[in-house]
This record gives C-alpha cells, sequence and structure tokens, in this order.
DNA sequence: CAAACATTGACACGCTCGTGTTAAGGTAGG
DNA sequence: CCTACCTTAACACGAGCGTGTCAATGTTTG
C-alpha cells in the first residue's frame, strides 16, 4: 500500500490523528480513502501537512487564516474585492480611486 | 472641521463607535487624531468603513480575515510561503515541486 | 476469532473574538 | 459652567474554534 493511514500519518506530522479530521473537515488536507473508508495519506498530503505545520509556527498563522487563503485562491471573485479593499486601505494609489467615491458618505 | 468624529461616524458607516474603535485597534481603519485626541474619521476611513461592511456581509467574512489579508500584503515573505503551500496543495503544476521533495517524509 | 487498528458522531472544555456597557476623566460650544 | 460629547480602561458575556476523549461499530490480519 503506497500511504499511511491517519495515526501513521499523524506520527510522522506532528499532528494529532483528530486534527488530521479536522483539517479534512475543512478541506485543508484531504486524503484518498482506501475502498473500506481508510484515510490514505500519500506523499503529496504528507508534504502539506508538514508544510502547514511550519507554516504556523514560522508565521503564527491560524488555521482559519489558511482557510481564507485557499477560498481566496477559489473565488477569484473574492480576491478582485478584497484586493480592492486593501488598495483603498494603502497609501499609494489611493487618490485615483478616492476621486471616484467623492461626495458620497459625506452627503449626509 | 473636514472629518466626522466617532459616532457620526458610527451613523453613517452602520458600525457602532465601539467597533470602530476596535478596528483601528487591529489596524484595519485607522483614523486621523484631533490634536485633544479625538478621532477624525475623514472621507477615505469612511468609504474603507463601508466597503469593509460590505464586504462581510456580500462574501460572509470574519474581520480576522481581512486583518490576514492586510498582513499578507505587507509581509511579502509571509505572501511567498503562503502561495507556496497552497501551490502543494493545488492539482496544477503540483508535479515539479513534488520532485524537489521527494522521499523526505516517507523515509520513516 | 481476537487484537489492533479504522470509521463517524457526540459531548466537553478552554480560549479568543466580537461586542456591549460602565466608570472616571478630558474637551468644546452655547 | 453645563451639557454633550470625546478619551482610555475594565468587566462581561455569548459564540465559535481547536482539541481531546469516549462510544458504538466496521476492517484487517496473525
Amino acid at each position: 500500500m503506497d500511504g499511511l493511514k491517519v495515526s501513521e500519518a499523524a506520527e510522522r506530522t506532528a499532528w494529532s490523528p483528530r486534527m488530521l479530521r479536522y483539517l479534512e473537515h475543512l478541506g485543508l488536507v484531504v486524503p484518498t480513502r482506501t475502498s473500506a473508508g481508510y484515510r490514505l495519506y500519500r506523499l503529496r498530503e504528507l508534504n502539506q501537512l508538514q508544510a502547514l505545520g511550519e507554516l504556523r509556527r514560522r508565521f503564527g498563522l491560524e488555521i482559519s487564516d489558511l482557510v481564507f487563503a485557499a477560498r481566496l485562491r477559489r473565488e477569484p471573485e473574492l480576491r478582485k474585492a478584497v484586493d480592492g479593499w486593501l488598495a483603498g486601505a494603502d497609501d499609494l494609489a489611493w487618490v485615483e480611486w478616492e476621486q471616484r467615491k467623492h461626495e458620497r458618505l459625506l452627503a449626509a
């Protein structure tokens, strides 16, 4: 068999089996399944798990942050909206967009 | 005076004064200050607040998601790391990166 | 067939987040 | 100078997240 089941994968990636199931539930790391329904973690998923842990420790990220990052990638409309908002928050390139929105809110 | 103070700004943007202070504390929308220390919300901040609310309602975002997005923009190292992780999670363009990481984890 | 694993589902618990409220004091304008 | 607003700081509280654990059941293998 070319893959590990959940507790073996847990051991090698410093996650608990419980968390592996949770990460799958969030859609972050989704293993394949054996015909009987056992989770099967292969190189790809093991690397994802390993890298996920490193990301968290190194940058102090929350799991939900990664969920959001994944969502950003999957929904271009969302990405555009968020980028637009950030552009409004930035000092650079703010001026032109301000002109479009002028007197919309101070109008009372 | 070319700006609103906190409760006027709150009224126009459908946030509470409390939340305006909270959003400032998070670094998401930071008003200028009058000489006596009063918060002063001008067009720019009012638009940010308005847009923030719309983003939340429209996409069901958490405030922390926006904080994270802002952080992504400010820390290129973080952005690179996250993009790298997402690349590993995607089916496309996964293969080449797999080759570099081969037999790192299954090695026992 | 028994032991050692897997599955799903539920209950539980501590922590943080988002939000309101209240207290103690500063400022501005009629 | 009084009224109405502002400031910061603190306490409070429900909801959700991350995580463990337990129960009931299925699978694999010696």
